[in-house]
DNA sequence: CATCCGACAATTT
DNA sequence: AAATTGTCGGATG
């Protein structure tokens, strides 16, 4: 279960009657027990408490107990031996009126109403296994808000279809906000005490809902009319009490969608919400859930974390500005032009969703404003800081709507912070008017209308008149000698994953700049486009991106271009696993790159220590693999640059999957047809090869297809691949293949040996694994075979130099090597080697595998294993770099930065020589 | 023809 | 549930 199923369920269990003795089972069944579970406590057998109640072991323990007696029995909860026994992280008392609760870990408690428990449900989050992300528990309110907005939406739209077409899809998404910002204000003053929304709805629209749509539409018409007009446009008396709002917020329809009776109820209950607490950068990034099918029940899969925010924002721009505000000190006169300096900078993120980056900068700088004013002596002044200095584009209505919503709840909660309650109020309504969020794709319109640069006047032009309503963003705002930073957390799309919709945004950025980019990541058109935009204008961006445009064949196609404009790497953060607020956590690992065009003597780059600690290196150039090295992007080559043996793809099955079995399986097979034995060989790909464990194939040449089909299970094998193969009817190569269906797509056999490298394997060995089988192997798609290649090319792939060298040019599954033969092999700088030194390197490499002998049948796994990797294994390995790195520069190296750093230096000089042979 | 990728995916601990 | 670690398909060059 998900949070949000969590939520769902105990609010549910609280709405029911209370049943003492049902209690502690429906609890624990709401925190996602299985029934199983459930059904051994209650039979006894896994219940450990001692008091009568119900004790789950590691969990909690909980009792109900008669009227007045929550305090007592608590007490007596946290003194039962068992509670210790058992090991229990809660305690829970409660008599159906009063509920006691407490965390034994933290020492938190709770004491509330019975019906109030459901408020406190991220307290217990734990209990369903939801402990790793701490902003979950800390935004209870978000999610139960969201949780609730949902369903009133879904309510809503099941008795207004009509509000779900596209034409009316933004007056609901409106009419949402408007809610939203209504809950809000009456619960945290912006509203007089008369102005209770929730209160007035409930008492002047009938029980039975038939006019609570036309209760909410008077009181949206008062917000939307100034006191002076009101008598005019027939307010009735019972909505005066509500201040005029405006903000374009109230404006256009205030019609409301009809309410069901369901539908009223669920709008009183989130009006009764303490909306005070709500966060707006969480709640901003989760309600998106709200009005998405993909993203309903997937809550929070975009969210980005605000630590995971402030990677961005600090070395983009804060760090600077407190450093600003530091060397000012209380100097008067450098404190006003820090003050100035920020009342111009704009943040600007062109993927904003519903504005948590925006929220959080707005934030930010708030607080480093109030540190200006406090030491002016100006506490309460009002803010330099506009809100249209923080603009977005957005795809999707409904978050765009909320982005702007989340940074006016922002800004008076800033203002409540910082000047206080009664400054706040009086000077928050009405709302600016000005629309500074723009809907539509950020792919195709002209960033420098939506942030004109200094002095100059662009009209916003959209590229695509159709996506782009032209009065959406007209707001005409220059900004004389002002910052502007680009931020945010574009969507990434592989390649293949993109729509032609997509791809045709990436046509229209790169086509005929670079070639090949139709390889490139979705994400990498927002990069493109923010260096466009600093070509214009100064500027500094920097993206949260999947991290495979930093990697492998995507790095010559999108840094040389990105370079090319004058921009480099400002900052960069490298590979982290994203987390966000799903319970199984999957997803992609990401970088952080910032680039800018300006002066930046000094880069700064980002890494993880191996505990978790992020360290920050200074550099002067951080390359488009975010290494601290001068630029280079090594491009793929289809044959060896360096006099090494020819390294080839293994044999692709191309939907031959009925040709690949289990070995047991071909004994079987042979069991039964012993001339079957002829046409059976092993396979490796890169599990078979690193654990030892190969499957089993046909393998048929050209001239034994008829004898090889006359075998009844193997024809029938044949008949299941050339039905795959024609199955894939939009694949000319398949339908090709459908006519072979004895072979695989290549068939290609060594004659005496084959070297074997897998394409993906761990990052935690401390060598790549790379092996030497047989003749008899067929080396599959998932592994790189040299054919009959002399030994010395073994002991290159076996060295420290050609690990260090993959991981860095090489692409990458998240973290994993992913071996290359164009990328990495084809391109690895070999010197020049002479017949005694290939000879020591053969020596070398018979030793690894003589070392690797001796603990028959340990597989490579197990051999490389970084914990238990034996003594003689790690010694052979040794030798062999201390060979090979005498051949490179007579000595061993220091470590691995200079191993890179020779490497690079002798890929540049290999390279740039081609060229000038080229010119000669 | 050859290959590089996956807001991953399957398996183990 | 978290940690570990590499399949498989197929568009793209």
């Amino acid at each position: 279960m998900n949070a949000v199923e969590i939520e769902e369920a105990i609010t549910a269990l609280a709405d029911q009657p209370y049943d003492a003795a049902e209690f502690p089972f429906a609890f624990l069944l709401a925190f996602g027990n299985k029934d199983t579970t459930i059904k051994r406590l209650r039979a006894g057998s896994s219940n450990k408490s001692d008091l009568g109640g119900v004790l789950q072991a590691n969990n909690i323990h909980i009792k109900t107990c008669a009227e007045g007696q929550a305090n007592a029995t608590l007490a007596a909860l946290r003194d039962s031996p068992a509670t210790a026994r058992a090991k229990a992280k809660f305690i829970l008392a409660t008599d159906g009126t009063e509920f006691q609760a407490e965390d034994l870990t933290s020492g938190e408690a709770i004491i509330c109403a019975y019906a109030d428990f459901p408020n406190h449900f991220g307290f217990f989050l734990p209990l369903a296994g939801i402990t790793t992300v701490r902003a979950i528990r800390e935004s209870a309110f978000d999610i139960r808000a969201t949780s609730r907005l949902n369903r009133l939406y879904v309510e809503l739209l099941k008795d207004n279809p009509d509000w779900g077409t596209a034409a009316r899809r933004h007056d609901m998404n409106q009419f949402m906000a408007r809610l939203i910002f209504c809950f809000f204000a009456e619960d945290t003053g912006i509203f007089s005490g008369d102005a209770t929304f929730t209160r007035t709805i409930d008492t002047m629209s009938a029980r039975d809902s038939s006019n609570t749509h036309e209760v909410i539409g008077a009181l949206f018409h008062a917000m939307n009319t100034r006191p002076e007009d009101r008598t005019a446009e027939g307010i009735p008396r019972w909505a005066d009490p509500f201040p005029y709002v405006n903000g374009e917020l109230f404006s256009g329809t205030t019609e409301a969608p009809r309410f069901s009776k369901i539908a009223r109820s669920y709008l009183l209950t989130i009006g009764g919400l303490d909306w005070t607490q709500v966060n707006p950068d969480i709640f901003g990034s989760m309600i998106q859930a709200v009005a998405d099918e993909d993203e309903r029940g997937a809550l929070g899969m975009h969210y980005t974390s605000v630590p995971n925010i402030l990677k961005v924002l600090n070395p983009l721009f804060l760090d600077d500005l407190r450093a600003a505000l530091e060397e000012a000190r209380d100097n008067g006169r450098k404190l006003l032009n820090l003050r100035n300096r920020m009342a111009r900078i704009r943040v600007f993120d062109p993927a904003c969703g519903s504005g948590n980056f925006l929220v959080i900068a707005y934030k930010e700088l708030r607080a480093i404003e109030a540190q200006i004013n406090a030491r002016r002596g100006e506490a309460d002044r009002r803010s330099e800081i506009t809100l249209t200095n923080f603009r977005g584009i957005e795809l999707k209505d409904f978050p765009a709507t909320i982005a702007r919503l989340a940074l006016i709840i922002a800004e008076y909660q800033c203002d409540v912070l910082h000047r206080g309650q009664r400054e706040a109020t009086r000077d928050f309504l009405p709302l600016d008017s000005k629309n500074w969020i723009t809907c539509g794709n950020a792919l195709r319109l002209d960033w420098l209308s939506i942030c004109p640069p200094t002095g100059t006047g662009v009209k916003l032009r959209g590229d695509d008149l159709f996506s782009t309503p032209l009065d959406q963003a007209e707001v005409d705002f220059e900004n004389e000698g002002g910052e502007t930073y680009i931020c945010g957390n574009p969507p990434y799309l592989g390649s293949k994953w993109q729509s032609l919709e997509q791809k045709g945004d990436l046509k229209n950025i790169f086509d005929g700049r670079c070639k090949n980019w139709k390889s490139l990541d979705y994400v990498a058109g927002w990069f493109m486009k923010a260096a466009d935009f600093g070509s214009h204008t100064p500027a500094a961006a920097a993206f949260v991106s999947t991290n495979s445009i930093c990697q492998g064949q995507q790095v010559p196609i999108l840094w040389p271009t990105i370079f090319g404009t004058g921009h480099h790497i400002l900052f960069a953060h490298t590979s982290f696993k994203w987390a966000n607020l799903a319970s199984h956590n999957a997803g992609v690992t990401v970088v952080i790159v910032g680039i800018t065009s300006g002066p930046s003597p000094i880069r700064s780059l980002f890494l993880l220590s191996d505990d978790g600690e992020t360290i920050r290196r200074e550099t002067a150039n951080i390359n488009a693999y975010l290494v601290a090295a001068p630029n280079v992007e090594v491009q793929g080559k289809s044959r060896p640059m360096s006099g090494q043996a020819v390294m080839q793809f293994g044999n692709h099955p191309y939907y031959g999957a009925p040709l690949i079995f289990s070995v047991e399986e071909g004994r079987r097979i042979v069991a039964g047809f012993p001339q079957a034995a002829d046409f059976i060989r092993p396979l490796y790909g890169s599990q078979e090869f690193i654990n030892a464990a190969p499957r089993a194939c046909l393998w048929i040449a050209d001239e034994n297809a008829e004898a090889a089909a006359a075998i009844p299970p193997i024809a029938e094998r044949l008949k299941a691949t050339a039905a795959s193969r024609r199955a894939a009817i939009r694949d000319k190569a398949a339908q090709k293949l459908a006519e072979t269906p004895y072979r695989f797509r290549d068939q290609t056999t060594a004659e005496g040996h084959v070297l074997v490298v897998p394409r993906v394997s761990s990052e935690n060995r401390p060598f790549l694994p790379i092996g030497l089988l047989n003749a008899a192997a067929i080396i599959q798609d998932q592994a790189f075979a040299l054919y009959d290649a002399p030994l010395w090319n073994m002991a290159l792939i076996a060295s420290r130099l050609h690990l260090v060298w993959i991981a860095t040019v090489c692409g990458k599954l998240e973290t994993r090597y992913r071996y290359s033969n164009t990328l990495g092999w084809n391109t690895f700088p070999v010197p020049p080697l002479t017949e005694k030194q290939k000879s020591d390197l053969v020596a070398c490499a018979v030793s690894i595998l003589l070392a690797r002998e001796a603990h028959f049948p340990a597989t490579i796994a197990d051999l490389y294993d970084p914990e238990t990797m034996p003594d003689n294994l790690r010694a052979a390995h040794d030798r062999n770099d201390e060979t090979l790195e005498r051949i490179y520069i007579g000595r061993r190296f220091r470590n691995d930065t200079e191993r890179l750093e020779k490497l690079f230096e002798m890929y540049t000089k290999m390279t740039s020589k081609k060229v000038g042979d080229a010119r000669a």
